[in-house]
DNA sequence: TTGAAAGCGCTACCAG
DNA sequence: CTGGTAGCGCTTTCAA
C-alpha cells in the first residue's frame, strides 16, 4: 500500500541502495541511472519515510522550541525568527506551548530523538538538571533566561535586561520623574528576574532620595500576564503610595496597568507614565501607545537557532547577550 | 552508549520481547518479572525509543495543530485547549505556526508520519487536495475554516459565523444604529468569510433601507491584523461616508480601527461604537473593553482533538457547528 | 558505477 | 507465562 524505497528500486530497475544515493545526492550516479531513478519517484509519488530514515542516520532533523507562554505575543514573533531560520536549513520546528508540565516536554524531546531545543521558559518552571539530561542524550540546547546555566555545555542566549532597566529610569529620572515604581510581576527570587536588580541598582543611581523601594513582587512562579498587570496596579493605587511613574516587567503587563489607571479616572501620561518591557507589536496599537524598552524578538529567534545550528554541526556551546532599545511613545512624559 | 532494550532485557534476565510486555502492559506478566524489568528499567535509566517503536507501530503518537497566524491570540487559546487534551491521550502535540507555506508543513506531515492533524489556517493558503493527500496517507485531518471540504474524509469543526454576523448587526440596530459597516479583511471570495455572508443578509435583515453596503475588503489572501483595522478604518474614515458602527473580521482589526478612531480625536462608543469577532482575551482589558463576538477558542481546540481522536480510534470523520455569543462591552452605544 | 546486506530499536506473531 | 525472531524503511559499508 504504502510506497516505499523497494517500489522505487524495482520501478527503476536499480537496488535500493542506488535510490537512496541519488535522492540523498550522497555518492554520484551516471545522469541515466539518476534520470530513471526520479521517474520513478515522481510516477509512483514516493515520498521518504522520515521515520525510518531517523533511525539509521540518527537525527530526526526536528528542533523544538519551548516557550514559557503561548499566549504572551512576546513569543510569538521569537517563534517565527526560529521557525523562519531552521527551515532554511531544513529542519522541521515544533513549537511547545509551556501550558503543560515543563518536564514533560522535555521528557519527550529524549524518547523522540529530537536534534536540538531552544529554551525560554522561566528556570523556575522545571529542574535544570533536566536540561543537562537532554546533553547527556546527545540533544543540543540553547537556553534563554537563565544566567546561572553551565556555558560549557549549553548555549546561553540573554538579553541585557540589567541596562534596559538602567535605560528606563534614567529615560524617567531624566522627564523629572522622582517616583518611579516597578511591577515585576516574579516572584522575590531576584535571580531569575535580573530587572529587579537592574531596577534596585538604577534607583540607587538616579533617584538616591527615593527611601522606600516601590517594588511590587508577583506570586511564584510568575504573574506577569494583562490581568496581572491590571491587580497590582489596583493594589500599588490601593495603597495610597505616592508614585508618579510605572515600569511594568513586560508590555502585557503595562496594558494591564493602564486599564487600571484609566478606570480610577486617571490619565496615562498626564496624570502617570507607564513603560513596559519587550516592545510586542501591540505595543505599537495601545492607546496610549506605549512607551517600551524593546527587544529584538525575531532576530533573537533566529540567533538562537544559529547558535543551535552551530552545536548541531560539531561547535562548542556559546553565549551571546542581546541590547535592548527604549522606543519613547505617547504613555510617558 | 544509549542504553536499549536488550540491555534491560539483558540486566533482568528475561528476553527483549518480555520487557516490551511489560513496558506496554500488553500481555500479562508475573509479578516476579515485571518487578525484576521495571528495577532494570530504573537502574539503567532507560527511555523507550519512540523513533523505533513508530517504526514497528506505524503510529508516531504525534497530533499537529497548524493555525494561521501564530501571532494573532485568537490561536492562542485554540491551542491550550487543543494540547491539554491531546496531553491527557498520551500524544506529543507539534504547532506549527503558519508563518511559512503551508504545502511544506503538509508535505512534512506526510513525511513525519504525523498521526492526525487539525489544521486551523485559511484554505486560500494552500491546495486543499493536499488535504485528501493527507488522507490518503493515512493521517486523520480536522478543519475549520473551509465549509467546502469533503466530510466524508475530513472533520469539519465550524463556527456559526452567519449566526453570529446576525447577532451583531440586530444588536447594533436594536441601539438604534442605521449605518452600519463591516471591515472584512479578507479577500472578495466570499466562500471563504462567511462573514461577509453574514453582514449582507443581516444587514437586508435589520437595515433594509442602508443603500450602499458599508463593506471594505481586503486584500488577498488575508490582512486581519491590528495594522490592518488601522489602515482600512482610515481608508473608511477619509472616504467621508456616513457610518455610525463598525463591526470588525476580528478583535485584533477592532482594535486598530478604535486606534485610528481615536488617532482622529473622535471618541468610542459616543462618536462611532465598535463590535469585534473572536473575544479574545485581549479585548477585556482594551479601554474601551470591546463589545465583541465571542468564539469558545479553548473548548473548540478541545473538541478538535477530541474528533481527531475519534477518527483515530477508527470512527469516521464527523462534523459540528459552534455557536457564538455577542459580550456586550464598553465599545457600543 | 552499482548492488548486497547488516543493522537502527522496537513490536508482536508463533512457539514452547 | 516467557522467548525467538522476522520485520518496519532506510543508510552505508564492503564487494563486485
Amino acid at each position: 500500500m504504502k510506497v516505499t524505497r523497494a517500489d522505487v528500486a524495482n520501478a527503476a530497475g536499480v537496488s535500493t541502495a542506488t535510490v537512496s544515493f541519488v535522492l540523498n545526492g550522497s555518492r554520484h550516479m551516471s545522469e541515466k541511472t539518476r534520470k530513471r531513478v526520479l521517474d520513478a519517484v515522481e510516477k509512483l509519488n514516493y515520498t521518504p519515510d522520515m521515520v525510518a530514515r531517523s533511525m539509521t542516520t540518527n537525527q530526526t532533523m526536528q528542533v523544538s522550541l519551548l516557550v514559557n507562554d503561548i499566549t504572551n505575543p512576546f513569543y510569538s514573533e521569537i517563534v517565527l525568527g526560529f521557525e523562519t531560520a531552521a527551515i532554511e536549513k531544513g529542519y522541521f520546528v515544533n513549537v511547545c506551548t509551556g501550558s503543560q508540565d515543563i518536564s514533560r516536554y522535555l521528557d519527550n524531546y529524549i524518547a523522540r530523538r529530537i536534534d536540538g531545543v531552544f529554551v525560554a521558559a522561566l528556570p523556575e518552571r522545571f529542574d535544570s538538571e533536566k536540561l543537562y539530561g537532554l546533553v547527556e542524550n546527545g540533544i543540543k540546547v540553547v537556553i534563554s533566561g537563565d544566567r546561572n546555566i553551565d556555558t560549557s555545555r549549553i548555549s546561553s542566549l540573554e538579553n541585557d535586561y540589567l541596562d534596559g532597566m538602567r535605560q528606563a529610569v534614567s529615560f524617567l529620572a531624566g522627564k523629572g520623574h522622582r517616583k518611579v515604581a516597578y511591577l515585576s510581576g516574579l516572584a522575590k527570587i531576584h535571580t531569575f528576574d535580573q530587572k529587579i536588580e537592574g531596577y534596585l541598582a538604577a534607583v540607587k543611581e538616579f533617584l538616591p532620595e527615593l527611601g522606600e523601594k516601590l517594588l511590587v513582587e508577583g506570586q511564584a512562579p510568575y504573574s506577569t500576564r494583562m490581568e496581572d498587570g491590571f491587580r497590582m496596579m489596583n493594589e500599588l493605587l490601593d495603597s495610597g503610595k505616592d508614585v508618579s511613574a510605572i515600569i511594568c516587567q513586560n508590555d502585557l503587563m503595562a496594558m494591564g496597568a493602564i486599564a487600571a489607571i484609566k478606570d480610577r479616572g486617571l490619565r496615562v501620561p498626564e496624570d502617570l507614565s507607564v513603560v513596559g518591557f519587550d516592545g510586542i507589536m501591540l505595543s505599537e496599537s495601545w492607546r496610549p501607545a506605549l512607551t517600551t524598552v524593546s527587544v529584538p524578538k525575531y532576530e533573537l529567534g533566529r540567533k538562537a537557532f544559529e547558535m543551535l545550528y552551530q552545536n548541531l554541526m560539531g561547535g562548542t556551546p556559546s553565549k551571546c547577550l542581546n541590547s535592548l532599545e527604549l522606543i519613547e511613545r505617547q504613555s510617558t512624559r
